[in-house]
DNA sequence: TATGCGATATTCT
DNA sequence: GAATATCGCATAG
């Protein structure tokens, strides 16, 4: 497999704090079509979003609604901050904050269109499946590599992960209930690109 | 295609 | 001890 050349891209640039709307369920809609860049020494890894979720204040599906503790710290930062936590024994998930310093909410970056990369990623999966790169939270996070190390990292200035430009407009937003909760599942408050195949979930979620 | 289940580790009760 | 913003494999239809 060989990888796709980086120049036929159009020019990634870094998202600044101010572009980034202020309300956690804008945000998720803001974030559909971006790009997340992770640059490793030897290659540079980048997807478009096709899916997020919002987990706003006084949710109580989202992990701040019982209040900050230390593992939960990153969701109290300004809006654009990586929270990432480990869940089920075997994933790592990615959200951005999304509210003021002080307010517990943010926005889980779901599933990507891998982009540039994709021969590391597919060793990272063990599949040469494009659609099965990123499709989901926690295979997202194997494929670009993302861990506990950028718990609490600022996306609008790391050198090595930060939030870009998108490389194309995104197709219609669709929104649904959110996967994989108990509580508070009747919220619409997850986001994909409609029609595209590496959005997660079930296809009745997919309209 | 859809549903079901076990694995696994961190956190909170 | 219980719960968990999941995954991958198994099985049935």
């Amino acid at each position: 497999m060989r990888e796709a050349p980086a120049q036929s891209l159009p020019r990634i640039r870094r998202l600044r704090r101010s572009e980034l709307p202020s309300d956690t369920i804008e945000l998720a809609r803001y974030l559909i079509g971006k790009t997340l860049v992770h640059k490793l020494s030897r290659v540079r890894l980048s997807g478009r979003i096709v899916e997020t979720e919002a987990y706003t204040v006084g949710d109580a599906a989202g992990h701040a609604f019982r209040g900050e503790t230390p593992s939960i710290r990153s969701l109290f930062l300004p809006r654009g901050y990586a929270y990432v936590y480990f869940t089920y024994g075997s994933s790592f998930m990615m959200n951005v904050s999304s509210e003021e310093a002080g307010v517990g909410a943010g926005v889980l970056v779901r599933a990507l269109e891998p982009l540039e990369g994709i021969g590391f990623m597919e060793r990272r999966r063990g599949t040469h499946r494009l659609l099965d790169l990123a499709r989901g939270p926690g295979r997202l996070a194997q494929a670009m590599d993302i861990d506990r190390r950028y718990d609490g990292v600022d996306l609008c200035s790391a050198e090595t992960l930060w939030l870009g430009s998108a490389v194309r407009r995104a197709g219609r937003i669709g929104a649904s209930i959110r996967i994989g909760i108990t509580r508070d599942v009747h919220r619409i408050h997850r986001f994909y690109e409609c029609g595209s195949p590496f959005v997660s979930g079930p296809k009745r979620l997919c309209e």
